[in-house]
RNA sequence: GCAGCCUUAGUUCAGUGGUAGAACACCAGCUUCCCAAGCUGGUUAUACGGGUUCGAUUCCCGCAGGCUGCUCCA
């Protein structure tokens, strides 16, 4: 089940604690925009790292690119995107509520052929046919509504249309039309993956619950390339690749589930896609992660749109194809909200005293460790302790307030290992280690510090 | 984007048409020295912009943000 704690308990928490911020909160903040503070940008990038090692560097078939975000407008084209982000959208004149045009009339003629129809076809349709509001029953509806859900700006000075690009509503793109050039320099074989991970952009009309849906976010995709009819048997492998790489973040498993789409669900250029799912509390279930069979869809279109020559040779049968394409696509907000709320919890203390926790992989942990002087007076000494740590593995220091407070501190931000100073230190070269979880301690000496918690952080 | 409710220190809450108070948190000092101790002192707020008024944090309007519902999606 979801956590037993409140989403806004988490999201509360998250904010006093500097994993994320309002963003531009001195001007009043920008609705759905969110700044991630000092702990959240070490556990992004912890996540990032990880996806990066898992899906390129000990995937061999695998290769990474860091493709731009803004790309020929033509691109969109070749993809549907500005055809399909169109949705023809009305509003009840009425009772104010918002629907689609073509999922009105699909629901009362499910015969019509709606997708043949144009806007203003839709527009006629209604009116001829009296559709009625599902949500108050009158019969008052304003004209169908574009909602480009691209955020578009200009390159160069004068706005004109000629100059008019997008900002990317997906990464995968950027693969795409790359495919040709990681080919040929990477001389790679089918079948190979392109992985990328970056920004994009979706104008959405209602985002919401915290960093789970924004205009703006990350994706970290990878397009694997691979032999039309091998491409269900990737599917698989990925599927469960996927679900291991979610599994090694270290959430519960009963907070997670594979939702098979139904056909009538699926993308239009999809044969099949599998979501992975998240039991976030309020929200419910929450798409983390999907994997899709796209077939041919998007090198045949750019293909077709960019006159150039997209297919592959196959050494092995002297055929020549477009490949299919098996897509993980992935959101590291949505992971990183997924483990900071798996990871929350709250422990009553004797004493009435509450103690939150934030159980986050020691591996993932914005901090691995803190290094704190038992008193004052050894804060020189844990100076020189702090300094002498390499500076890849990411730290916190602390002095001020009593052990436990301090202790406490770190609990609350997830920190796996307190490392103390004490008197003894400065005569027997041992510090003491304090975990997280088990809130027990083991004398460390000096010299073994870095190598135990290197060892003790690592990831799978 | 539309409708409803909301907005006072970092957080949770008081309070008033005459310029804001607490608790926790935070900082400093003393003390303590391995799980939120204590004492003393200290920093910090009426989201923003207008209007009414001699005077607005309080009343009115606007705007921004938050929450809830509708439409969308990774």
């Amino acid at each position: 089940m979801a956590s037993k704690f409140s989403f806004e308990q988490i999201v509360s928490h998250l904010q006093n604690t500097g994993f994320v911020f309002q963003g531009s909160s001195i001007y009043g903040g920008l609705s759905n925009t969110w700044d991630y503070g000092p702990l959240g940008v070490e556990l992004k990038n912890s996540i990032r790292a990880y996806w990066w090692r898992k899906f390129v560097h000990e995937s061999p078939t695998n290769v990474g690119i860091d493709a731009a975000i803004l790309m020929n407008p033509k691109v969109w084209e070749a993809t549907g995107h500005v055809s399909t982000f169109n949705d023809p959208m009305v509003d009840c004149k009425a009772c104010k509520a918002r629907h689609r045009a073509d999922e009105l009339i699909k629901e009362e003629y499910p015969d019509v052929d709606v997708d043949g129809m144009t806007f203003e076809d839709m527009d006629a349709f209604m009116k001829t046919h009296k559709l009625t509001c599902p949500n108050c029953g009158k019969s008052d509806f304003t004209p169908i509504r574009k909602f480009n859900m691209m955020f578009k700006t200009h390159i160069g000075v004068t706005e004109d249309a000629s100059s008019t690009v997008y900002l990317r509503p997906e990464t995968a793109q950027g693969v795409f039309v790359n495919f040709r050039n990681v080919q040929r320099v990477c001389r790679k074989k089918l079948p190979f993956g392109v992985c990328n991970a970056g920004k994009s952009f979706r104008n959405e009309i209602t985002p919401g619950n915290f960093t789970f849906r924004t205009r703006e976010f990350e994706q970290m995709e990878m397009e694997f390339f691979c032999k039309p009819g091998t491409d269900l048997e990737w599917f698989a492998y990925w599927k469960k690749y996927c679900l291991d790489f979610i599994a090694f973040l270290g959430v519960k498993p009963e907070n997670l589930r594979f939702r098979d789409h139904e056909p009538a669900e699926l993308a239009f250029y999809s044969k099949a896609t599998t979501d992975v799912e998240y039991d976030f509390p309020s929200i419910g279930w929450g798409e983390i992660l999907g994997v899709a069979d796209r077939t041919d869809y998007d090198l045949k279109r750019h293909q077709e749109y960019s006159k150039q020559d997209l297919t592959y040779f196959d050494p092995d049968t002297n055929e020549r194809y477009i490949p299919y394409t098996i897509e993980p696509s992935m959101g590291l907000d949505r992971l990183l909200l997924m483990v900071v709320v798996d990871a929350y919890d709250e422990q009553e203390l004797e004493g009435g005293d509450k103690r939150v926790v934030m159980h986050i992989n020691p591996g993932l942990a914005p901090y691995k460790a803190a290094i704190l002087p038992l008193s004052k007076k050894l804060a020189p000494q844990a100076q020189e302790v702090l300094k002498k740590l390499s500076g890849d593995i990411s730290l916190t220091y602390d002095e001020t307030g009593s052990i436990g407070k301090r202790y406490r501190r770190q609990d609350e931000i997830g920190t796996p290992y307190c490392v103390t100073i004490d008197f003894d230190t400065a005569n027997d070269g041992k510090v003491t280690v304090r975990d997280r979880d088990s809130m027990t301690q083991v004398r460390v000496a000096l010299d073994e510090l870095e190598n135990y918690l290197r060892e003790h952080t690592k990831l799978a």
